[in-house]
DNA sequence: GCTCGTCCGATTGTCATACAGTCAGGCGAG
DNA sequence: CTCGCCTGACTGTATGACAATCGGACGAGC
């Protein structure tokens, strides 16, 4: 979930109508380091980072205009969220995932995906099913349309960020934004996950979104279930391909 | 408790037989940072630092001897971890969870203890089957001599540790650390978690133990989540009656 | 030519200091 | 008694400095 870059607004008990006023005075400037967080947090995310590849702290001052004070508690921020490793007297590296840890990832997403599920079907309104229907039918036709892979990568995550919003759990989604980082930190290693995954992709989310509108919890948990699996298939296959390279570039 | 300014590295007794390379060359003298960051994190979850409690750097510093450059990054650690929460221009307080949240972590323990629990009778070996009725019964040895909360508290982890040794995912292993930090912490919002409890558990985790050993997956996780369960009923309700206080200590 | 030990530069780990910005609470004026 | 100002306590951020360490280049010796 990218911790928020701004704070919490201490909910000023005020009076409802001065929302717009309260926006505009309570956040005006977001504290610099959460602004560093997220651009470098996009980067990694983004692959303009590779993984494996050293983030010293000289470089990242020149690109972010900050001091170094700032940049180190960063990247202290950025390894507690397991998307940089810090070695000791060698400082950051961002993370290159072994073919078994993303195994271990993907086992968890499995669990914690499916229980996102299966909260959603018993908790979320029917407002929010039609927001699911409406995301899915979204990422469809972004899938048919063959738009670019970021594109897909949008509609997808405005897709679980409907699913994490109706299950009303938090600690669920702190946990599952952060494997969901990890996750494709991997798919920067295997560079694409393969051009024939999306299609499928949206046949098994299809079995899941009709089994959440038919409020069937099970279905719908073990449809999700599925579609991890087989996005597991892929992604690890991809990067078991290509990890003698990231060894090389690890090591 | 000051943190010797120096680390305590490789204790130059060298003099002696060198006991094993492994320790010499692995031994890179631990960063200072992460000293403190085990010093502070053992404070608050031993509630030497009480929930709602402000973390003044200034004083962090008197207490451990570090710079503020240190104990800033350690803070920033501890507010990824979700056991400390940073208030722009304000600092660092140890949270406090409301019963809502408290629910919630509670709900994401079953999730992913249940799962733990299955992965290890999939995956333990019979040397580590054993190892787990070893801690079984230490534990229910420490509880029936009615030795002290740390006590069963020590014996609880080592029972988890080899849950999460067995069960051999590392990701989940580091989740449900957090997870566990964060319970734990809720466990110093209710003071005592009530005297009547280490009984009970033990005879859940009785169950849980002898299925592990019959190799029956479902019923061993089906037993974790029932101890999930259990103590979240009188965690919540714990923490529910204390809330008053903390809500007046937190605002 | 090859191996080995040494030295140097690049970086991290840590510290001390400084200063602006902000928030809370006290104090005094009306 | 209320309001507004002032001050003190902290945080947020920047800067400069220095030891320790690591990797690689360089040069000596075989």
């Amino acid at each position: 979930m990218t911790i928020m870059p701004y704070a919490e607004p201490v909910s000023e008990a005020g009076s409802e109508q001065v929302t717009s006023l309260a926006a505009q005075i309570g956040r005006v400037a977001a504290p610099l380091r959460s602004q560093v967080l997220d651009v470098l947090r996009e980067a990694i995310l983004s692959f303009r980072f590779a993984p494996g590849q050293r983030l010293i702290e000289r470089e990242l001052i020149d690109m972010t205009g900050v001091s170094r004070t700032t940049i180190r508690e960063v990247l202290r921020e950025l390894a507690a969220e397991g998307l940089v490793k810090t070695i000791p007297q060698k400082g950051a590296v961002v993370v290159a995932l072994s073919p078994e840890e993303a195994e271990e990832l993907y086992e968890l997403r499995e669990v914690l995906e499916g229980h996102l599920v299966k909260k959603f079907v018993e908790r979320a309104s029917d407002a929010q099913v039609v927001a699911l229907r409406r995301a899915f039918t979204q990422l469809e036709s972004v899938v048919e349309r063959r738009e670019g892979t970021v594109a897909v990568l949008k509609a997808k995550d405005v897709l679980y960020e409907v699913l994490l919003t109706g299950a009303g759990n938090s600690a669920l989604r702190a946990s599952l934004s952060q494997l969901h980082a990890r996750v494709s930190l991997l798919r920067a290693s295997s560079l694409s996950s393969g051009p024939a995954r999306p299609p499928e992709a949206v046949a098994e989310l299809r079995v899941l979104v009709e089994a959440v509108e038919a409020r069937e919890a099970g279905a719908a948990a073990d449809a999700m279930v599925t579609h991890v699996r087989a996005a597991a298939r892929t992604g690890i296959e991809a990067i078991r391909h290509s990890s003698h390279a990231l060894v090389a570039a690890t090591s």
